[in-house]
RNA sequence: GGCCCCAUCGUCUAGUCAGGUCCAGGACACCAGGUUUUCAUCCUGGUAACGCGGGUUCGAAUCCCGCUGGGGUCACCA
């Protein structure tokens, strides 16, 4: 197994828990980054030595969304997806599923033992408990005392061969451990800080920092790029790096986000805020299928616990409540571009310091230069809040930037996934034909559907808005309504009902009849729509056809003619 | 609570390592004006920050100390 030292190696181990946060999205995707700027490999590791809450779906779940947000890796679980082969194994250090590799493990434990690094240790969790809890009262930190030490080496080996269930400990150094960090310069923690902590669980899994540390050493990671949550845990990285003999890995420690008031980013935070929404609208049964009354109250009374994803969303929809998003998944069912994501997530914590033609700094960057400017120079030491707000921004702009038919596209690709109803509704040429007027108006692809909303109203169901109609119809000297009323007849003959046409035939129309655009534009808008706002005039009208829209101008007339009659 | 990390506009940040060019620059948000048939886009301008207290220095956002504040971590989770 050779390995390159001069090749930079980063990697991503999530473990399969659940959907991949935003904060795991953004490790992995400064991890790769940082591999692609140096020409090295970003390698994806699964970590899935807790049996109990690892899972299949959540694992396929998480390669979706990294292949998602356009992250690839060179080495890593090789797996069909969308008929694409990713990863491989070239240089022949997988298994990538840590499941898979406990004898790697056992045996670097082994040798750990009988090199007098680490020893079994038999008392049962329920005597640790006790202990831990002996010395919270007492008000002193807990440490493990060191207890298995005192049974005589050869008994202790003797009663590990006899298969008594038992945890391995490593015998932590008494001397301080420096931590050389890229980002936070060196740490330094003392002895007393550590005790001797587990490696290997009783059912035989070795815990995280004994996997993570022969994998990384075995897969000839170069570079640990992980969130700030992990400082405290490298000493103990660094002490088994020791043991084994092993050359420690360059570390850089990011800081992590949080909400904007402050508290972590939780995948509770959805059920928080549909909680919230559930007790303001006063529900009292469970208003979505699936879901039992009495499930429903003991979830509403629970504040820990959370419903199935698909569950939660019913739920929001149904109270039309905007839950946060906190996963990557949560981002794509919103309507957010990959491109804006990285760019913001990449910006949240590192500068490129670099300035645009005009002086600015740069913010707005793609992948490419991503891969090519990462570096841990850039990065920032301080928290920071994740601004939806912002976030957003970039999102608009993204789109906005997008040329139509790649608009379109993107659209529909958005909307079958999530919103069947509106490539029921229309076509790939309607939606092509919409994007002009669609695209600078929403924030998300979510919002496109809310921007040209009237076209799902029944012609014979919209509600004109009164405020609305009276200022556009019905106020000031050259009456809306009596334009509309010559203008209904125009519109049947105006042939094809395209965009151009109609807003040449509205142009025509003002010249011939000697008014401004906004007295014929404004009745006609509210008519077709229902309200005074709306994209451009002719797409509006094309978007709903020609029949719909004549129907609706003479709708609108009677609804005014009846509301003028009504007051004399 | 022990240990560790951090601290510039409301938010993300540049500037801090090599103290003066910073009465602190950019972005988002906000406010005002302009373009536009509405809305949105777009353009122009504006409000807004060096947490506090001590030092060092001719001079400190920048260096040192203390305080305060925020965060992380103390699992047979990762």
């Amino acid at each position: 197994m050779p390995i390159d030292p001069n090749t930079v190696i980063t990697r991503f181990a999530p473990s399969p828990t659940g959907h991949l946060h935003i904060g795991g999205a953004r490790t992995a995707l400064l991890c790769w980054a940082y591999a692609k700027r140096h020409n090295g490999r970003f390698l994806l590791r699964i970590e899935d030595t807790d049996q109990t809450r690892s899972s299949e779906s959540s694992m396929k779940g998480i390669l979706e969304d990294l292949a998602w947000l356009g992250i690839d890796w060179a080495d890593g679980p090789d797996l069909k997806y969308n008929d694409r082969t990713i990863g491989g194994d070239e240089r022949g250090v997988g298994p990538y599923f840590q499941a898979q590799r406990l004898d790697i493990y056992n045996e670097h434990i082994t040798r750990l033992i009988e090199s007098d690094h680490a020893y079994p240790a038999f008392e049962t969790p329920e005597e640790l408990e006790a202990k831990r809890r002996e010395a919270i009262e007492a008000k002193v930190g807990y440490k493990y005392d060191r207890s298995a030490l005192d049974i005589p080496r050869e008994e202790r080996m003797q009663r590990m061969a006899d298969g008594e269930p038992h945890v391995v400990r490593l015998k932590m150094p008494d001397s301080p451990i420096t931590v050389h960090d890229q980002i936070l310069g060196d740490v330094t923690v003392g002895p007393d800080e550590f005790d001797d902590f587990i490696i290997r669980k009783r059912d035989g899994y070795p815990t995280y920092h004994l996997a993570v540390v022969v994998d990384d050493a075995l897969m000839g990671v170069t570079h640990v790029l992980r969130g700030q949550e992990h400082l405290i845990n490298t000493p103990r990285h660094i002490a088994i790096q020791q043991a084994l003999g092993f050359d420690s890995p360059t570390y850089a420690h990011m800081p992590l986000i949080f909400n904007s008031d402050g508290s972590k980013m939780s995948k509770r935070d959805k059920d928080k805020t549909a909680k919230k929404a559930v007790k303001e609208a006063k529900l009292e049964g469970s208003p979505i299928d699936g879901l039992s009354d009495a499930d429903f109250a003991k979830w509403l009374k629970d504040k820990t616990r959370q419903l199935p994803s698909d569950q939660l969303i019913a739920l929001a929809r149904h109270l039309d409540v905007h839950l946060p998003e906190i996963d990557v998944e949560d981002f794509r069912r919103a309507g957010y571009l990959p491109d804006a994501l990285n760019n913001y997530l990449a910006l949240l914590g590192w500068n490129p310091k670099a300035k645009n033609d005009d002086g600015t700094d740069v913010e707005r960057f793609d992948m490419g230069y991503l891969a090519s400017h990462y570096g841990f120079e850039g990065m920032g030491k301080g928290q920071a809040k994740f601004d939806r707000v912002k976030l957003l921004s970039f999102n608009a702009d993204s789109i906005a930037e997008l040329p139509d038919d790649a608009f379109a596209s993107r659209w529909r690709d958005w909307a079958s996934s999530y919103d069947p109803a509106l490539c029921e509704r229309f076509s790939a040429e309607d939606m092509l034909m919409l994007a002009p007027a669609v695209k600078t108006r929403c924030k998300t692809l979510a919002d496109g559907r809310g921007v040209i909303g009237f076209a799902f109203i029944e012609d014979n169901a919209i509600e004109f808005d009164g405020k609305a109609l009276h200022k556009a119809l019905l106020k000031g000297e050259a009456k809306g309504l009596e334009m509309l009323k010559l203008f209904r007849d125009e519109a049947a003959t105006i042939d094809p009902f395209t965009p151009e046409a109609i807003e040449q035939a509205v142009k025509d129309f003002c010249e011939k009849h000697e008014v401004g655009m906004g007295k014929v534009a404004q009745p006609l808008r509210v008519a077709v729509t229902g309200g005074p706002v709306s994209p451009p005039l002719g797409q509006t009208l094309a978007i709903i056809g020609k029949d719909a829209a004549v129907t609706r101008i003479e709708r609108c007339i009677a609804e005014a003619e009846q509301a003028l009659s009504a007051k004399e």
